[in-house]
DNA sequence: GAAAAAATCATCCCTCTGGGTGATTGTCCG
DNA sequence: CGGACAATCACCCAGAGGGATGATTTTTTC
């Protein structure tokens, strides 16, 4: 198999220059590139062909998140490994969600570090079962309840909204639900009501993931 | 720490055996009920107070997704742990989709195993890194590209799409943008033409998942 | 049996949406 | 310079969407 080259994206000099001869001491592994700051490696990184990159989650100005943003806009087939001090649940979350394949702890040890490299060549996503839990729930989100616990839909209700998350028309659930259009349209107020909505478009928010920012 | 209760569903008898033996003699846990098929868990399951469930994922008729998925509607509360022979991502992932917490092989040792219970009574959600990555880039597609490499959009177009995707109106955009409605409708209608849609509504489907469905 | 909730349908009204057509102003590129 | 494209705006039109109000029937519940 061919080297995984890596790049580094890490502040703190010393942990920098510690990662780098770990990369290099590696049999498997070629160092190609490391930059102190988010900027430096957004102009740095496209040039150099590298495989996955050790992106420090806390950069001086611009966020290792907005970073990962960046360098996967620019370059999709790149792996970013976030290395990070935390357990913050919140930013490597983010940090998944900007792009990165997963994520290190620095406290790790040389053989995890160099295992998660491999790991994330190989497809894989290294993370603590915490926070895959955490991914799997925003996952699951993806079939919500959607009810806010007060007003339970009724049967017909339910039906309907089915639909509406499936995006068909009121015409259309009108003829599959066999009754007129004005039905559907009374059905649909009186879901609006209960979920405190006010059009289609706002319950295709809701369902799936009011997860989903810039 | 309160031990934690067990349940498994499992068609084969000698593995079910296995299973129940290794509960009851594990530290920590406790066994409190097994069942051979779906039905059965759905009826008996609820009755049982256990924490976390041991799931089959190829049961007789009604497959062990679907048993997780009406198991986790009758409890929310409980802990489905998908036991299954191969890594089929397919359908682990639907496994993941119907509410299980984590998954396990069943050549895993009975170390690993207890491992995994402990891991998801915590709050963990285990699993190989290779699904780890496919829950990933499926919650990645909350932001996905959307272009059809044929035409991309325009700088404005894309702003508007983006505006599109977060719900707000026509008129919202055109205020936002600081252009009139008229110039906001005609970005639409390229957006539509590159995407080939006819409706914001079938924008908010594609956008996040056209993975979704009953 | 009476009250409450669901389901059914209708009519009026007004706004938003999506499609068609066309026009003007830039800017970028050969 | 001239063509291509992006961005801007306007007008028209048909239809879908959403709000308000009211009515009838069935089912459920007390």
């Amino acid at each position: 198999m061919q080297e995984i080259k890596i790049g580094i994206v890490e502040d703190n000099r010393d942990l920098r220059e510690t990662l780098q001869q770990m990369v290099e001491n590696a049999p498997g592994l070629r160092f190609v590139c490391a930059f102190s700051n988010a900027e430096d490696a957004i102009r740095g990184l496209p040039k150099n062909a590298a495989d996955v990159v050790l992106m420090d989650i806390h950069l001086p100005f611009r966020s290792g998140i907005e970073c990962t943003r960046r360098i996967k806009d620019l370059c999709p087939g790149l792996q970013v490994l976030i290395l990070t001090v935390y357990e913050d649940s919140e930013s490597i979350f983010d940090a998944l969600k900007a792009g990165a394949s997963g994520y290190l702890l620095k406290r790790s040890s040389p053989a995890e570090i160099l295992a998660a490299i491999a790991d994330v060549h190989l497809g894989g996503a290294p993370m603590s079962s915490q926070i895959a839990r955490q991914v799997v729930a925003s996952f699951q989100k993806t079939t919500p309840s959607l009810e806010p616990e007060g007003d339970p839909l009724s049967e017909r209700e339910t039906e309907v909204l089915g639909y509406i998350t499936k995006g068909y028309t009121g015409k259309e659930i009108a003829e599959k639900m066999h009754v007129s259009i004005n039905t559907v349209k009374t059905h649909l107020k009186h879901i609006y009501q209960k979920l405190h909505v006010r059009s289609r478009t706002e319950i295709l928010l809701r369902f799936r993931g009011g997860a989903a920012d810039a």
